[in-house]
DNA sequence: CCATTCCGGTTTTACGTATAACTAGCGACG
DNA sequence: CGTCGCTAGTTATACGTAAAACCGGAATGG
């Protein structure tokens, strides 16, 4: 009843060698017998042997624009000018109607692997990052993907699958053919395979000399860790350590360099970088570590984002130290973590949601004809209750 | 070199226009520039004045299995066998080789849009998720992920996105044919549509009463409840409070009525219910309003979920209270923010990626021909900082 | 010595869609 | 009155792939 029309009744047609065979979809059942051996042959030896038809995982159960077209009572091409909207013009207001009416009464909904096949474009977008458990890129899948819907374009994700395998291929993972690439610089492993992919690219946070042909879209990292040198330094802080990301990235290169840059200027000042992965628990014992080694103790920790910053928290807890009273510590990134603490970190608001928003828009220019101008997006350090004047 | 096979080189010509590119990449040069005005025409009308050659969009731009074929001196066949990793006795040794080695110098990649339509299934699995903001979807993401990797099988995702308009379809925004579909029961608004898609669906924390046709993968959250309240009662608390999700889901009814219900067993209990949204100012607005009201101070806060609990610490120390020693303290999830905070959180681990896998698994159960038992994963309840026994 | 099987491919076809090209009917206009 | 243009469609075709059907020749078997 409720699905009439099934594809097979459509090939069977079709093998009698007429088209005209139309109205016999409500009987067609003896003519479908009697008509050749050869047919009832094929479709039990291929289609019934390999995919009886309970278990099919096939997606071709659905109806298609052709069983709507044979119900509405016109051709397949109407069907599609109607259910593609551009039929102004071309198709009465009354066709319309019952082609709407019969595609919603079949449950019709296009084929879109038929559809890119056809237009040789998916308005699919390949977002690349290293892990979505990291609120940072859960966020700019955000706001890349709000920005995409808006549009009407579609966003997969990369996520290196942890512990699936060292190279697997970004592109093939993706499972669908694809019109361009917004990857961050952290996914380190992926990068190459995605240059050579020859699809429209855009970098996220890479180092500006190395993004080639690719546009870009950064933070400017440099300036929020020199407001954060700035801070600390009017606060009269000298001894400083930074615990550092323990990652070979240029997000993370970038703010070292600038953190040291930063201090060269005050004289009297000290810096100790120590390295530890992106986890509470190993900022925990870093900053122990550093809070720990003799001789006179850092009064001032800056982290490379706001996980390590609430390890270094507890760790100087632990210690017996108060924060901020006897070390200011400043996170990096401004995650929900930072204001779920107690203190409140003191940190720098990176846009996330900006960084997808504008990587997005980024990568519709370049699928526009581009060239696009690389974009710098500022960030804002946002002092809260980590930081104090320094031997408070 | 040679051109050997001249109807080969027939619907060359004809597809000249198009495809000329890659044509001339191989050397082709010469006959392309021949090739028929006609087609030279129909380029120009519809190719160059739609779509101009550096602006494409268009994914097309790239070699072709035929191509390949070409190159290789072989038939389109051939490179599709050779390619599917199918040729075992089908293809010489020497043959396949130069299939491959043809398909590597043109950077040759199979359109997945094409193989999709042909085999009629993607391998491409629909996520369905509230917000990936959340570490808990962020991570069943990733479960899921992993295992679909293993398969050979890709997920895209459809979180709500966040202010893009009521009622957007799920399926065409992930603007990919799909095989199936894995969906939590926290995306209110996209379950109708899901249901009535016709695809294998498999359900995420959702009321087995009204799962339907769906499989099911549930976490034992009743459980995890009792575990909490017994642990509470047993360290002598009496005076609830439950702080709950300000969301209409099974996912937190269940939580309600299995606290309510296992606090009934013990006489002398007092239980409130305090709403709020899932955020750590919320949850500390909501706690403050219960530790201020009139009459005796509760003893025990139990929370919805890790976020609130951070919120509910925050409350207290503004009051005053100390946590554990004045005020117990659960939380629920046990993302990393339990043990971000300090002190670090009781609460009831949820196996979020063994979701995430479990629901993937089912899926590939169904689309295996089904049916696929129910699952309901344990919970377990981690006792760490925040409780310890009643008016300590 | 002919029938059969196997090897190593090729030819052909279908998947479902979008759209270019065409057409039949009809009113209007020079 | 022929022709043009408009309306409301239809017919035909191509997108790139997978795989079934086919096929020539060599090896094998009775």
């Amino acid at each position: 009843m409720s699905r009439p029309v099934t594809s097979t009744d459509g090939s069977d047609e079709a093998q009698g060698g007429t088209v005209a065979g139309a109205a016999g979809s409500v009987g067609a059942a003896g003519s479908a017998g009697v008509a050749e051996e050869s047919a009832g042959e094929r479709s039990g030896a291929s289609g019934d042997g390999r995919w009886p038809s309970i278990r099919g995982p096939r997606t071709g159960a659905r109806a298609t624009s052709r069983d709507v077209a044979r119900v509405a009572g016109v051709s397949q091409a109407t069907v599609s000018l109607v259910m593609g909207e551009k039929w102004r013009g071309r198709v009465s207001e009354r066709t319309a109607d019952s082609v709407r009416s019969a595609a919603r009464s079949l449950g019709y909904r296009p084929n879109l692997a038929a559809r890119n096949l056809r237009l040789g474009r998916t308005r699919t977008a390949l977002l690349v990052v290293p892990a979505l458990t990291n609120e940072f890129f859960a966020r700019v899948y955000t706001g890349a993907a709000r920005v995409a819907a808006e549009q009407g374009i579609g966003v997969v994700l990369y996520p290196s699958p942890e512990g699936v395998g060292p190279a697997r291929d970004p592109f093939a993972s993706a499972r669908a053919t694809l019109d361009g690439v917004i990857a961050s610089s952290m996914a380190a492993e992926a990068l190459t395979a995605l240059r050579e992919g020859g699809l429209p690219l855009v970098m996220l946070d890479s180092d500006p000399e190395r993004a080639e042909a690719a546009t870009t879209v950064n933070l400017d990292l440099a300036d929020g860790m020199r407001q954060v040198a700035g801070h600390l330094l009017a606060l009269g802080h000298r001894r400083f350590v930074h615990l550092a990301a323990d990652i070979d990235s240029w997000t993370f290169r970038v703010r070292a360099a600038a953190l040291a840059e930063a201090l060269r200027g005050t004289p009297g000042t000290e810096l100790t970088v120590v390295r530890a992965p992106l986890t509470v628990a190993d900022g925990l014992h870093a900053a122990e570590h550093a809070l720990t080694r003799p001789g006179p103790r850092p009064t001032a920790l800056v982290c490379d984002d706001d996980v390590l910053a609430a390890g270094t928290c507890k760790a100087a807890r632990r210690l017996g130290l108060r924060v901020p009273d006897d070390l200011s510590v400043t996170g990096f990134d401004d995650l929900s973590l930072a204001t779920a603490v107690e203190p409140e970190l003191t940190t720098v608001r990176l846009p996330a949601e900006g960084v997808g928003e504008a990587g997005m828009r980024a990568l519709m220019g370049v699928l526009d004809g581009g060239p696009v101008a690389p974009r710098v997006l500022p960030v804002e350090l946002v002092v809260r209750g980590t930081t104090t004047v320094a031997g408070g």
